[in-house]
DNA sequence: GCCATGATATATCGAGGTGATATATCGATC
DNA sequence: GATCGATATATCACCTCGATATATCATGGC
């Protein structure tokens, strides 16, 4: 599923592998080392489908776009230094290791959507549902809300499933074990709660104004002032 | 790391393959697939490294150990069934499927307390940590608040990388995304809170009796209630 | 009776992710 | 002027996952 990071970023502008990958970083937060091992195969593999075209980066590539367009560095310092290096190009040589840019083609565009949505043979769990929240702006509102429902649905499933502390198998566990079952427990309690204010949002955006284009629904609950929800034990737990 | 999880289970008791993924799933809460795709293989390196010894079960064995030291199936229609199968076992054939049962050794004894300290040449990462506390009562104390501290500092070493809202790699960010980092921000915190419990608690204990053999110190904090830190920014966040 | 379903139980395979490592270029720092 | 750290791409061995195959038995519907 690195191909829908890959993607997405892509989606907005072209971009190299290293870059790619501190982008990356930057929004998915605390989650996503992303290792090269895995994103320079993904890059291949994406090229090889057709998804992506490589465009060699090194000296000599003066009339870009104006500014912005460009594929950066994204820090300032490594930028400048791309720039110095374009200075004294050597005629066929790099004088920086070449970055090899990518841009993202209408056949991975068609992907990307696929991929997004995640509806049908799409695979699930957190890390999966992270990457495409952080670019579900990319999809309809309806289709947004059919993602937070299948994410808080498959939460409270686990938590049903999970046993709570004082059922027969929990019970046997010693404190440790209790206290790593009850913290994950009490993890998806917030995230469910977490989902519910994004849907919250989603849904009282709709109902405002249904013909807003495309841009940037109002205001989605970002820090989501994390409300416990009630003390009550799990079970039934707004199944 | 399977390996972790599966001589630590196989500690307490022999167990079969597919029972101790279901105990292990009891153990780990939410998380915690594992796949027969790698529990079976793990199997295979224990025992061909001399950390583990297959004792094949099936039919023809009466003499067991008292009850509750027998590999039991965990449900006890199971077990039923298992009992039942014995009765009529042919000679050299398996009435059941063949459960082959494991049996932890000395040096898998040893690998396990290397495998669970984690210091040295251990991963880390939110699972391993899980994994490394749902066995943290075969630690001693010293050992489990060095693992709790190492977490508690890599997630505040996280915290004080990851960009908070308002920053400019943030700042460019959409509603979506910026909600995802900012969600994984939250989890990290309660996190730390969390962890900060268990810390309390292990040097209480420690304070008060620091002659208490082996057994389970008396109240490890199971739910940690949490108690949201201070809603001051991130920065310097009690490191 | 008998057949479908589902739980128990072990095993293997391909696809793909991770962490480590190698290689190369450049600025900075001392 | 040498080392250090950031930039940048690439590959490797090992492991994990999800799917699939196989086999046994209990249960329950018809």
């Amino acid at each position: 599923m690195i191909e829908l990071a890959v993607l997405g970023l892509l989606t907005e502008q072209d971009l190299h592998g290293y870059e790619l990958r501190k982008r990356l970083r930057a929004r998915l937060g605390l989650f996503s080392d992303l290792s090269f091992g895995s994103l320079y195969p993904a890059l291949g593999r994406l090229e090889a489908a057709g998804a992506v075209t490589a465009v060699e980066q090194h000296a000599h590539a003066p009339a870009h776009s104006p500014a912005g367009a460009m594929p950066l560095t994204g820090s300032l310092s490594g930028e400048r230094a791309a720039e110095s290096s374009r200075r004294q190009a050597p005629v066929g040589g790099r004088s920086r290791r070449a970055r090899k840019v990518y841009r993202i083609t209408d056949r991975g565009r068609e992907l990307f959507e696929s991929l997004l949505s995640g509806e049908g043979s799409g695979r699930s769990g957190e890390r999966y549902f992270d990457l495409r929240l952080a670019f579900a702006r990319h999809l309809s509102r309806e289709a947004r809300i059919r993602l937070l429902e299948r994410r808080r649905a498959e939460l409270v499933r686990q938590l049903d499933e999970s046993p709570a502390q004082g059922t027969p198998p929990t019970g046997r566990l010693d404190a440790y074990a209790r206290s790593v079952v009850e913290h994950s427990r009490q993890a998806a309690r917030h995230d469910i709660v977490w989902l519910d204010g994004l849907l919250a949002t989603e849904r009282s955006a709709g109902a405002e104004r249904s013909a807003a284009p495309n841009g940037n629904p109002a205001g989605i609950a970002v820090a989501g002032t994390p409300v416990l929800d009630s003390p009550s034990e799990s079970e039934e737990s707004t199944r």
